[in-house]
DNA sequence: ATAACGCTTCAAGCTAACTTGAAGTCAAGG
DNA sequence: CCTTGACTTCAAGTTAGCTTGAAGCGTTAT
């Protein structure tokens, strides 16, 4: 069972140190061992910070991790936790949907200036967005 | 064709007056008509709303968008505008793809906080969270 | 005509999430 | 022994993206 330094795990998890650090402070992480006054990773606490990464992703702020953690921690209130987990689980979801009609979006918009440029290229008269859909504006 | 009010618009597209007064003083929206002082929106202003909030949902900073909108009232770099939509095209895609993954590991964490619950409620003990994946951390 | 309401501008203020700086500690290498 | 380099703590600073406050204007209702 390996253990890491701070800056590994900072390059691991594409974060400064600095910010494991604050987590840290916010008692996100927590009970981290020390070697020489020096931070050490264990597995356990990779885990912790996936799962802190997962759920800042989608969409919680680090105060209501704050406020999960500790539902879970005191093993108390469970259904607070589950209640917790359904409200990211509806965020999510939109957020997913949201992003896919964006892609659509952004791939019209792709399509369109790329034939703009070839149009350019080829000395031709631009080509009007309102023949890609319906009056979309860029 | 209708026309909207500073509050109209914010509401329609969940945001503050004030929010849309910042685009504008971003150069993002401009030409905004007045009727009697008053801002009022037409159609292609929204549809450049929308399109500034889809880019904006797709990870682009606003500095981004002065930038991208820059370069297509301009007419002028084609290539660079179509070279933004690619890297906003790239950024969509990671980003649906890491919502996805963490979708997945919300739905593992939704399951075992229910079958605690359930498991409490029936005086049984606790499920291990190891039986439901493995060894994931909570 | 006078009050209410929804807007206007402009500058200043706010919040979340880090990041940086100063001053100091620890272990390893020369 | 002394230096180097990666760490430590703690307080202060930074950034993006708004939001608020103060003072005032223009149209409508009483």
């Amino acid at each position: 069972m390996a253990v890491y330094t701070i800056s590994q795990v900072a390059e691991k998890y594409h974060m400064r140190p600095s910010t494991l650090r604050y987590y840290e402070d916010l008692g996100l992480l927590y009970n981290v061992p020390r070697q020489g006054g020096h931070r050490v990773y264990t597995d356990a606490l990779l885990n912790r910070l996936g799962a802190i990464c997962c759920y800042k992703n989608a969409g919680m702020s680090l105060e209501e991790l704050q406020e999960f953690f500790h539902y879970t921690e005191s093993q108390e209130d469970v259904a607070k936790t589950v209640a917790l987990l359904d409200e990211v689980d509806t965020r999510i979801q939109h957020q997913i949907a949201e992003l896919q009609a964006n892609y659509l979006q952004i791939q019209r918009k792709k399509h369109y200036f790329a034939a703009i440029q070839t149009a350019l290229a080829q000395g031709q008269p631009k080509p009007d967005w309102a023949d890609f859909c319906n009056q979309q504006y860029v």
